[in-house]
DNA sequence: TGTACATCAGTGAACGCGCGTTCACTGATGTAC
DNA sequence: TGTACATCAGTGAACGCGCGTTCACTGATGTAC
């Protein structure tokens, strides 16, 4: 039986999800509180721990929910797509997702709230996201590592165990150019360094494109 | 007269400075509080007041003392090198800057503090630190540009007329790479990834060197 | 050199605020017989 | 199908906390004559 009890009971874990959300996205996560929650959410403060033990138990559902919609984001960006055309729809649905929601981006990638310990469990969600990048530099063909860095990648390489230890460092690489220039950019550091950011993002992007070592056509 | 009252004003306030600069390098700058630097200065907490007219104020000088510092720090680490050497100079010195204080590495170049704003008058201290980076850069050759990212850069060109808007935004890319991986390395994004950031850093910075079209000895 | 006044660093009390979290409660939903 | 009991979502009051900032004060340092 579905159960009335039930379904309340997750409708109403969602709007507090979502009122979260809206939160965040308004001041930034470092400001989220479960009162305002409550209020927004129309419920008494106290009723908010009925749905999640703690202002951090909130911070990782919204963590590992921010994951994974960016997650999806970038899997279907890429679904039509292979190598450097991959490469590209990728950073292309990256830029748009952070710049649509800063706040949510430097949730994920900027500096940890304060007090704050995400727990292990993100960790999982977090290599979604960088999967569907791995998948693609895969396809290139970076240049030879030598052997210390290699050694340093074998967690990674673990995981991925049929693709080459070259393309996912680079790939790992490019990704955190494109983290960095998005961090510069919503942060405001590009201001008096360049009229738009854009343009200058794909420039970065062309250039990984090259770097990665695709061939064929593009 | 240099005054006893005067050199005082200078000793007290450089106490507070350090004092917050303590409680950052601990907790983070989100939990900077003016009542706790007064409470480690030995000071009732309004006195602080009269020496930052609030705490975004104190925030913004501890910013601009810390962009002070990593600038110093890189001419410094550079001043004996050029072209590709300084490069790596300039690469390793930020690298140990901010893994020595991470949390003051946040404050430049991660999410700003909750309902702070930086001023304006961080923005040439900011600068200060990208100036040794774009130097080192202009000895390089880096490939020509397309025409909308030149026109891009356009400010950044105005400030530095004799260097070639290829190199500058070489350096800016190849800069913003380093925050991303320092920021990732920082906020924990590598575990599970590398067993060690530092050999991936060496690595990524070769990299640069290269794609910066560094020519004859290194 | 000495006195009279002005400056100003630091005090102590108070303001109003919002926060996370706990706890005993009530009333509606669900379960067993 | 109906009744008796168990579960549990949401209430309302309270806890203790730390925060930024203001204000009238006092006493030491500095200045003018």
């Amino acid at each position: 039986m579905a159960g009335i009890r039930e379904q309340n009971r997750f409708e109403t874990r969602a709007r507090i999800l979502a009122s979260a959300r809206r939160q965040i996205a308004e001041k930034g996560a470092g400001s989220l509180s479960t009162r305002e929650v409550a209020r927004d959410v129309g419920m008494v403060s106290s009723a908010v721990f009925r749905y999640f033990d703690s202002r951090d138990a909130l911070l990782t559902a919204l963590i590992l929910e921010s994951y994974g919609n960016l997650a999806d984001a970038l899997q279907s960006a890429a679904r039509d797509s292979r190598g450097a055309g991959a490469w590209r729809d990728l950073a292309h649905c990256l830029r748009e997702w952070a710049t649509e929601r800063p706040h949510e981006f430097q949730l994920l990638y900027g500096t940890p709230v304060p007090g704050y310990q995400a727990p292990r469990e993100t960790i999982p969600e977090a290599a979604r996201v960088a999967e569907p990048f791995l998948r693609a530099a895969a396809e290139g063909g970076a240049p030879e590592l030598s052997s210390d860095v290699a050694a340093a990648m074998e967690p990674l390489v673990a995981d991925l165990p049929d693709a080459p230890v070259a393309g996912l460092t680079a790939a790992i690489a490019a990704l955190a150019q494109l983290v960095g220039v998005l961090t510069l950019e919503l942060s405001g550091h590009f201001v008096g360094v360049m009229t738009s950011a854009e343009p200058f993002y794909e420039h970065v992007v062309e250039q990984q494109v090259r770097s990665l070592g695709f061939v064929g056509p593009v």
